[in-house]
DNA sequence: TTGAGATATGCAGATATTTGCAAATATAAT
DNA sequence: ATTATATTTGCAAATATCTGCATATCTCAA
């Protein structure tokens, strides 16, 4: 198979991960934190099981890793730069039948509020598991 | 709703557009030049139909314009910096099944070849058209 | 046993693929 | 010019496949 195939082939998988708003809303907020199930579930206000679920599609992509602390599994993004690359692509979102200004200040809010720093810490422990 | 949610939905639509391959070949094949149909069936190699179905759905979405020149349609991409993006994204793909060492080598020559310069005159067609 | 989370099942809705046909436009012949 | 023909593109219906969601069940650790 040409590589450009199969590039383009991974990619489609990679973006049909992508292609669920609750999974979004996930990548989004362990964007500089590692949370639990609960925590999400609580953020999110969706059932747990949907939670386990969207979590349970994105580690099986390797978007996410998890380890266990206590009774609690946590979850961590693989690439924390993802974010910054996703929120790049808010740039190409267009209006469908939604109100276009609405859309406007909504892309502005959310492009500020994914984009808060990285805490160097959190950083630091990345850099030790990813190895 | 939420800003959040609203943005989370929108990027889920438009990631759902880019997860499929010919879908991501075509905006890839896009990136410097305007093809009709006949020339992407060539390019991919699939049905004639199905091309013309995958681009009414980008065009749905608002990501490539159409224009006649004489008995054919041309089509362009409504964002050609999209493709640059689209390239950064190939950084987060991981191998699923498939060998790991060719999709290293693949990505490293789909980066290259779908990074070559946008024609300077078309973007400035671009430029002309998209006001 | 209790609490956190994962997994299995089944159903409903969405999406892709194929086939065939329709509409529009160009070309050529008369 | 008019008619016939071929090409290009769009559209629709049938089928098959995928996806998400809810409920229930199961595992594991404290």
């Amino acid at each position: 198979m040409p590589h450009r195939t199969l590039i383009a082939q991974q990619l489609a998988r990679f973006f049909s991960v992508l292609s669920h708003p609750v999974r979004i809303r996930i990548i989004a907020e362990l964007r500089n934190s590692e949370l639990c199930v609960n925590s999400l579930q609580e953020i999110l206000g969706i059932s747990h099981s949907g939670v386990s679920q969207h979590l349970a599609t994105l580690r099986a992509h390797r978007l996410i890793k998890e380890h266990r602390r206590g009774r609690n599994v946590f979850y961590r993004l693989c690439s924390p730069e993802m974010v910054t690359w996703l929120v790049d692509g808010i740039t190409f979102i267009t209006p469908d039948n939604s109100d276009e200004e609405r859309l406007r200040t909504a892309a502005a809010m959310a492009k500020e509020q994914w984009s808060d720093p990285i805490d160097d810490r959190l950083l630091f422990e990345y850099e030790a598991l990813n190895k």
